[in-house]
DNA sequence: TCGTTTTTTGCAACCGGTTGCAATAACTCT
DNA sequence: AGAGTTATTGCAACCGGTTGCAAAAAACGA
C-alpha cells in the first residue's frame, strides 16, 4: 500500500538503519548514503510514520487540548493561539471536547490510548481535579486559565482571579458608582468564585458602597441575558461586573431591550478582551487577560515536561490590565 | 515505564494473542479466559495502545480536521459539532489551523505522517484544489462547506451557493428594495462567488432592481465594518446581502455609527444563522446554513470512505431557509 | 605505509500490538 | 466411548520504524 522504509532502502541500495538515520536529526549517516536516501525517497514519495516511530521513540508529538467551552467566542481565539503555537514547534493538537462530560477518567484513558506525549487543559471552569487526573496517570499536564493555586500540584498558567475581582471594583468604585453588582458565570466554576471573592473584598470594605451579586447559569451570551432580565426586573445596581466578555454582552443586549442605556444608565465592565469587545456595536469596558501569553508559556510548559516530566509544580501568572471602553462612565 | 500486552498476559497466565483477542470486538476467546484477561488488565491499569495495533490494522480512528478561519464565530459552532460527532463515532479529531498557509502539500504529508485514516476540510474559502490533493495521496476526504461541483471531483458536503444567493436577491427585491447590493466575503472564496453569482442573476433579470457589489477582505467582523463604512461615504444601497453573518454583523456596526439604523435605513440579510444572529442587539435576518445536517453527513461519509476508499465521489446538497428577523423590513 | 582513532554501516532485537495457521481442547452425535 | 465438528489457543511472523553493538570503512598521524 504506503511505501515504507523498506521499499527506500531496497531502491537506495542500503540498510533500513540507514534510511531510518537519513530521517532522524543527529543521527550519523554520510553525506553520500544521505543523497542516496534521499533521491530514493523522493522518488517513491517516502515519508516516515510518525507513529511506527513513536513505538521506539515514546514520542509522538500528540498533545491533547482539552476544552469544554464551544459556546464561548473566546474560545475560539484560544483554539487559533493553540493550534498556531503547537504547530510551530512541530506538535499537533488532539482535539477533546468535553461539553457535558464531568467524569475525567474517560478522557484520560483516551488520550493515554493514543499516547499522547502531554495534555493541555483549555478552561476556567473546569476543576482542578480534572488536570491532577491526568497528572496522577503520569501525563505531563498543564491547566491553561486554571485556578490559580499557592500550591500548586499541577502546572498551572493563568491570571489572578481574585486580583481581578478586585481590580473591576476598584475601577467601579473608582468611577463614582455606589450600588455595585458581580453578575459572575457559573458558580461552579472556579474563575468565577475566585473572582467574586476579591470583588467582595474590596466592595464591602468600602462603607459608602452597597454591593449585589448574582450568577450567569454558563459563560454563554443567553445566560447572561437572562441573568439580566431578571435583574432589571427589581431595582439594579449602577453598575456590574461580568463573568467575562461573553456575559457582559449578554447582560448589555438585555440592558438595551429594556430600554436602558450603556453606560448612562447601567454601567457594565467584562473580562477577557476578546476580539468582539472591540466592536464598536459592543465597545466593552473590560480586563484584558493576555491569552497570547497565557498560552505562549503553557504550550513552553508542557514542552519542558517532556524533557524533565517529574518536573516540580509551578503556578504562572500574567497580569491583566484595564481595557477602557464605552461600556462605563468616564473617570469624573 | 507502561503497562503492555505482555504484562498482562503473563499476569493472567495466557498467551499475548489471547489479551490481543480480549480487547478485539469479534475475536475468538472463551468466556474463562476473557475473564482472566480482564482480571488482570484491571489489576495492572491496562489499556492497549491504539498506535501500535495501528500498525497491523492500518486504522487510527484519526481524523484531520483542517480549517482557515478562527475569527469567525461560526467556525466554533462547527469545531462543536465535529468534534462531538467524531467522539460519538470513536473517532479524534487532529485539528490542522491553515491560517496563512496557501500550500496544501505541507497538511498533506503532516496528515500522513500521523496515518490519519481521513481528513475533513472544513471551509468555504479553500479552492476545491485543497481536498484534491487529499484524494491525490489517497487519503479519505470530504470536503464540508466547500464548493458544489455538478461533476464533483471530491466528497463535498454543503449548501448551493449560487441558489442562496438568488434567494437573498428575492427577499429583498419582494421586501420592495429596488437599489440593492452584494456585500461579499472575500472575491477569492468560492462561496463568495457563487453567492455573487447567484444574486446577480436574480437582481439584474429584473428591471427595476438597481445592483451593485463590492467585497469586504475576509469572512470577519472588521472586514464587514471596513468596508461599509466605504459604502456609507458614498451613496449606499437601500438593502444589503452580506457575505455571511459576521460580515453582516460588521456592516450593521458601521451602519449604526453612522448613525443610521438596521433596518428603517439600510436592510441587511447575512448567511449561516450562527448563534449570535439571535442575539437580541444584533437581530440579524439571515439564510440559515444546517451546520449539524452538513457535518453529521461529512462524518457520515468520511467514515464510508474507510470501508469503500474507492467510492465514488458525490456531492451532497442541503436547503437553505431564510430565518425572518429584524435587519430586513417586513413584507408590505 | 601502517597502526590508531573516528565515522559509518548493517545486523538483529525490540517497540506494542495483530493475525494466519496448525495444534489442542471442548462439544456433538450416534 | 469414539469419531467428527467446532471453538479456543499459542506460535511465530509481521506492521514500520529505531537503536545498541560490533564489524567495516574512512580519516588521521607519524
Amino acid at each position: 500500500m504506503s511505501i515504507t522504509l523498506k521499499d527506500v532502502a531496497e531502491l537506495a541500495g542500503v540498510s533500513r538503519s540507514a534510511v531510518s538515520r537519513t530521517f532522524t536529526e543527529g543521527a550519523s549517516v554520510s553525506e553520500k548514503t544521505r543523497r542516496k536516501v534521499e533521491k530514493a525517497a523522493d522518488a517513491l514519495g517516502y515519508h516516515p510514520n510518525a507513529l511506527a516511530s513513536s513505538l521506539t521513540t515514546g514520542r509522538t508529538k500528540l498533545i491533547g487540548l482539552v476544552a469544554d467551552n464551544f459556546h464561548n467566542p473566546f474560545f475560539l481565539e484560544v483554539f487559533d493561539l493553540f493550534t498556531r503555537g503547537l504547530q510551530d514547534r512541530g506538535l499537533r493538537p488532539l482535539l477533546v471536547n468535553l461539553s457535558g462530560e464531568t467524569d475525567p477518567a474517560n478522557s484520560v484513558r483516551m488520550l493515554r490510548q493514543y499516547s499522547v506525549d502531554g495534555v493541555i487543559v483549555a478552561s476556567s471552569t473546569l476543576s482542578p481535579e480534572f488536570a491532577r487526573a491526568f497528572r496522577d496517570a503520569r501525563v505531563p499536564v498543564v491547566h491553561s486559565f486554571g485556578r490559580f493555586a499557592s500550591s500548586p500540584r499541577v502546572h498551572v498558567v493563568g491570571i489572578d482571579n481574585v486580583e481581578c475581582g478586585r481590580m473591576a471594583a476598584r475601577t467601579l468604585i473608582d468611577r463614582g458608582y455606589r450600588r455595585i453588582a458581580f453578575l459572575g458565570g457559573p458558580e461552579s466554576a472556579t474563575s468565577t468564585q475566585d473572582r467574586f471573592a476579591g470583588f467582595m473584598q474590596v466592595a464591602s470594605a468600602d462603607p459608602v458602597v452597597v454591593v449585589s451579586h448574582s450568577f450567569a447559569r454558563t459563560y454563554s451570551f443567553d445566560a447572561g441575558r437572562v441573568e439580566m432580565t431578571k435583574l432589571l426586573m427589581t431595582d439594579p445596581a449602577e453598575a456590574y461586573f461580568c463573568g467575562d466578555d461573553v456575559v457582559a454582552i449578554g447582560a448589555q443586549s438585555a440592558i438595551r431591550s429594556a430600554g436602558l442605556r450603556v453606560p448612562e444608565d447601567i454601567g457594565l465592565i467584562g473580562l477577557n478582551d476578546m476580539e468582539m469587545a472591540r466592536w464598536e456595536n459592543i465597545d466593552l469596558t473590560t480586563i484584558r487577560q493576555p491569552a497570547p501569553q497565557i498560552i505562549d508559556s503553557s504550550i513552553e510548559l508542557v514542552t519542558a515536561m517532556l524533557e524533565e516530566p517529574g518536573r516540580y509544580p509551578e503556578a504562572r501568572l500574567f497580569p491583566c490590565e484595564i481595557m477602557e471602553r464605552g461600556s462605563l462612565r468616564p473617570l469624573s
